[in-house]
DNA sequence: TTGTATGCGTTATCAT
DNA sequence: ATGATAACGCATACAA
């Protein structure tokens, strides 16, 4: 019969291995003891399968090797990647993670806060919208895609670059009259700036440029109807259009098919994020794409460097572009073809 | 100056508030105090910021409120979906949620395992492949798509009936000369029915049925062969293709299109798991539906009832039959419309 | 080098 | 009803 049902403690190692508790402690965080005491304690702890239990170590070192990840969703096959690589990238430096989804409610991004400080993670990572989120100052936090504040680190993408690039390729690629398209947060976050981007690309490779910019509360609807009002015989008089994301470039594309409107023949698209089928093959459109692996290392790096100081307060990592089947390339490019295939 | 500058504890709001740290536990606990009592006591708590450690309180019940999920990833869009799933039914039950990411590993599936029992989760929810996984049998264990002993319930779809709906249908769409295609683990799971289930659908109907399935290190080219080797004077033998998932399906498609094999009007394709662009438009391609948000939550309401008892060794979920423009049916349905729509 | 004792923040049991 | 006190399991400063 077991002394106890419950799971063994340090106290029942010590017992069995007939040293003192101390003793399988060090054993446990490699101190140093003398070899035989090692073995014996060793043996104990296989055993009786010890485990040591975390949250006594928590209590103790007032550090828990566990960071809060907030992200509105993981069904966003963005979001989902993003997840996956911070993931990847704390498991590989033996740090838990608890995932909360915030589903872009700006209470539950509170709660969640809360939570977490209870919880006594080490830091969190936060891709938020609400613009009052009250953070206790001595959790580390690393903001994903907004400024929050003096003492918080931002990690982005370098989103007026890819806009520039977006307009620049739109131009290259024979438009003269562009048009962007965005929906989404009113708030001032790091992504609008895809919009100052574009323009400023606009300005420079001598595009027209008209922009269509949508609430959180419209309908998607409301595009629709803009661009069958930019329409004159049954030809839109855009040739390109830049949408703020992919997934708004993939609306975008079925609303102009029903319009008519032939992608990339009449019209050629670019979206932004780099949005892959399966999370890994092709991309839904041409698009510019986030160095998703790059922000996720970079949230965490930053999040756990102990050096808390010289953390700079906005951290920017290029885009690229990739080609995805909605732009006329002059150069055929794999992902074109592949999406292609499938269309 | 204040007196720690660390997180105030009880302690501190029960000398802040003039009462005994008792009397400081039941305000919290929701243990009726004297109504004088309890507001200095709040007033304390909200003057200090005063908030749990949920790792003292964890320490103490040995009970923490927590849940570890095991997946592959979440990159592959089921997977994702799965994953917000279970978080958001978890969140509503005022459970946290700890990622693992197992990248189909079986050492880092036993890792998270040993990880989770050392950090006291209250129960752990698991996709995972490894076949000889270790669990502590006092950490309550819930299995998705893998039967892993007698005591540990599994949640599945029910994917022998998935398997005969695709027969079925690819018979009402008129397919006579059928293949299914199957890559993936070599391990028995609850999937490796779709193929049993296909056949007997496929006898059921009169389909005449030929099966290539690839070993988890084959490389898909295997496939292309297969299809290669099946095709005479540039028309391929098979006019209906049941692949064992959507991401199978894509890679099909791709291949058959690089044959100059089109789809649907050659050869019609059903893939399964439903999964969806940006997790919840349209399908990728014609398919049979997992009831993810069932599996989801079924997972969830198994782990945390009480009544350990009485828990049926296997929940199979029902699954249903989606269009997705990869076969030809008499009824335009709308994800078939809208699929085409960016093709 | 090994063992002992104290405290981490909370809850629960017990006197008061 | 309220307040003091003893665990929970571990780490560590200190004594042996």
């Amino acid at each position: 019969m077991r002394k106890k049902s419950s799971a063994p403690t340090m106290k029942d190692v010590a017992q069995e291995a007939g040293v003192a508790l101390g003793t399988v402690s060090k054993v446990i965080n490699g101190i140093p003891v003398g070899e035989s005491y090692r073995i014996r304690v060793e043996a104990a702890i296989s055993k009786l399968h010890y485990q040591v239990n975390s949250y006594a170590q928590g209590l103790k070192a007032s550090s828990t090797h566990t960071v809060a990840v907030l992200i509105p969703n993981t069904k966003n096959s963005y979001f989902a990647k993003l997840t996956n690589l911070i993931n990847l990238s704390l498991t590989r430096r033996k740090y838990r993670m608890l995932l909360c989804c915030t589903d872009y409610d700006p209470s539950f991004e509170q709660e969640y806060i809360t939570m977490a400080q209870q919880n006594k993670v080490d830091g969190i990572i936060g891709l938020t919208y609400n613009p009052n989120l009250l953070i206790n100052p001595d959790t580390p936090f690393v903001s994903i895609d907004r400024i929050m504040g003096a003492n918080i680190p931002c990690v982005t993408c370098d989103n007026f670059m890819g806009g520039q690039m977006a307009a620049e390729k739109l131009a290259d690629l024979g438009c003269q009259n562009v048009a962007f398209l965005r929906i989404g947060s009113s708030l001032t976050n790091e992504p609008n700036k895809r919009r100052a981007g574009f323009e400023n690309g606009c300005l420079a490779h001598g595009l027209h440029c008209e922009t269509k910019m949508l609430e959180d509360d419209d309908s998607i609807e409301e595009f629709e109807i803009f661009l069958r009002e930019r329409m004159q015989n049954g030809r839109l008089e855009f040739d390109g259009i830049f949408c703020s994301t992919d997934l708004l470039a993939y609306h975008t594309i079925q609303m102009l098919d029903k319009l008519g409107v032939r992608v990339p023949e009449d019209v050629q698209i670019i979206g932004f994020d780099g949005v892959q089928l399966f999370g890994e093959l092709d991309y839904i459109c041409s698009t510019i794409v986030q160095p998703v692996e790059d922000i996720a290392e970079m949230c965490v790096q930053t999040l756990l460097q102990d050096t808390l100081t010289a953390r700079p307060p906005l951290i920017c990592l290029p885009v690229s572009y990739a080609a995805g089947g909605t732009t006329k390339e002059s150069v055929p490019q794999n992902h074109q073809i592949s999406t292609r295939s499938i269309r």
